[in-house]
DNA sequence: TGGTTTATTCACTGGTTGTTCAGTGAGATC
DNA sequence: GATCTCACTGAACAACCAGTGAATAAACCA
């Protein structure tokens, strides 16, 4: 985890690059707005420290340059002032957090972990076989690119077999997945679903293994 | 955006509540922890606002619990105890944020709107989506820089969209995050909403999964 | 209170999608 | 190689789902 400091006075950096040092953290710093801005837009840091008040450019300019830019990293603001409407103006510049100074060590590395474990939650799901991908999000499926159009049911179907792809998947476990509950046992609308979609992705990705059930793989190089 | 208020002085609880539905979110009550409990793990808030001295069950408990169980919604601790080792400890059963009382409700505000962007992905305080802006400081929407003016209900439908731009969602999903508890399921109102929504910020923003959801794209320009 | 805006319900339409069915083809078994 | 079973395919049908306008109910504001 890399954080950035952005404090100007002298002391306290050094304090707080201690402390994160110390907690395990790589810290850059820099000692006003300009070298701020210019290390936050030009390095991949996990989250930023910012105080407000900075020689050079203000903190709030700083971080709204920063959000325009795209850079997305957590920011917690620093700032000796505590007057509530400045500290919903940082929050609404793009601020995720806010510590008044006099501040504990132990409360701004707490908000820190509490930060950094928030934003690493994300992760887009998409899986991939091949040059086919699914994007369990969007709920979109492509090959080499292009986006397929699915039916719900089709897109179920297909999500389905790329989760358990390289393993052979019994169609009833499939019927099981896809509907809720009773489904009428002998009808062959699986069937029907797997033959649309090998005319939708080609028919050599999805195998049959007679008498077992249906198998997703990837026709160059290895699956999983 | 649906919120749950944990908080057991009943003065305080009725101010919060009608100062977050006048913000436009939808809100439901608990006056202990096992009732905030239950809730929380029962219904999908999209964040919790949480007070620390609870009967029946400590707040810091419940927190613990809801982690325990895998739930990751994002939670404001709230509390009259100023000590910062309460703070550390709140945190690290899986606060995202803490105020101490007596607040002021701007602050909250501004915490949780950036609790709540945070906990969606997005690091700005207005999201966009193309010529679309919604400013969920002020509630306004606007398309291409002119306003528009929308209902709260629209505003609410619009809001939760843009926050999970690019994702499929379904309507089940809309309804439970703009309604508050008790809402007849089988009524087509989110339909109606969306035509008219549709109406007012261009027919191509909002697409159509048939039986999966909605989707709130930018025509011009892949979103994630 | 009365009037206006907003939310919800209802009924109806058109189109898409899920399902069925029957015929055909391919594998497996002996 | 004959037979039986299982899987595939295309077409047809039925069910479902979403969009719409208008009517009613509820909420809001002055």
């Amino acid at each position: 985890m890399r954080i950035l400091v952005v404090e100007d006075n002298a002391d306290l950096r050094r304090q707080l690059a201690e402390a994160l040092s110390q907690s395990g953290y790589a810290v850059d710093l820099a000692s006003d707005g300009e070298d701020g801005h210019f290390l936050g837009d030009t390095e991949p840091y996990d989250a930023v420290i910012l105080d407000l008040g900075l020689p050079k450019m203000d903190g709030v300019t700083v971080l709204e340059r920063w959000r325009e830019d795209g850079r997305d990293f957590p920011v917690l603001i620093l700032t000796a002032r505590d007057r509530w409407s400045e500290k919903v103006a940082g929050f609404d510049a793009g601020a995720d957090d806010y510590l008044t100074k006099p501040f504990i060590t132990e409360e701004l590395l707490a908000r820190l972990r509490a930060l950094l474990r928030r934003a690493t939650g994300h992760s887009a799901a998409a899986l991939e076989c091949g040059e086919l991908r699914v994007d369990t999000r969007s709920a979109r499926a492509t090959v080499k690119g292009a986006p397929i159009k699915l039916t719900a049911h089709e897109y179920r179907v297909l999500a389905y077999l790329i989760h358990h792809q390289g393993r052979v998947v019994p169609r009833t476990e499939l019927v099981e997945h896809i509907y809720d509950q009773d489904f009428d046992r002998d009808s062959n609308t699986i069937e029907v679903f797997i033959g649309r979609l090998r005319k939708k992705i080609g028919s050599d990705r999805i195998q049959t293994e007679r008498g077992l059930g249906y198998r997703l793989i990837n026709p160059e190089g290895e699956t999983v």
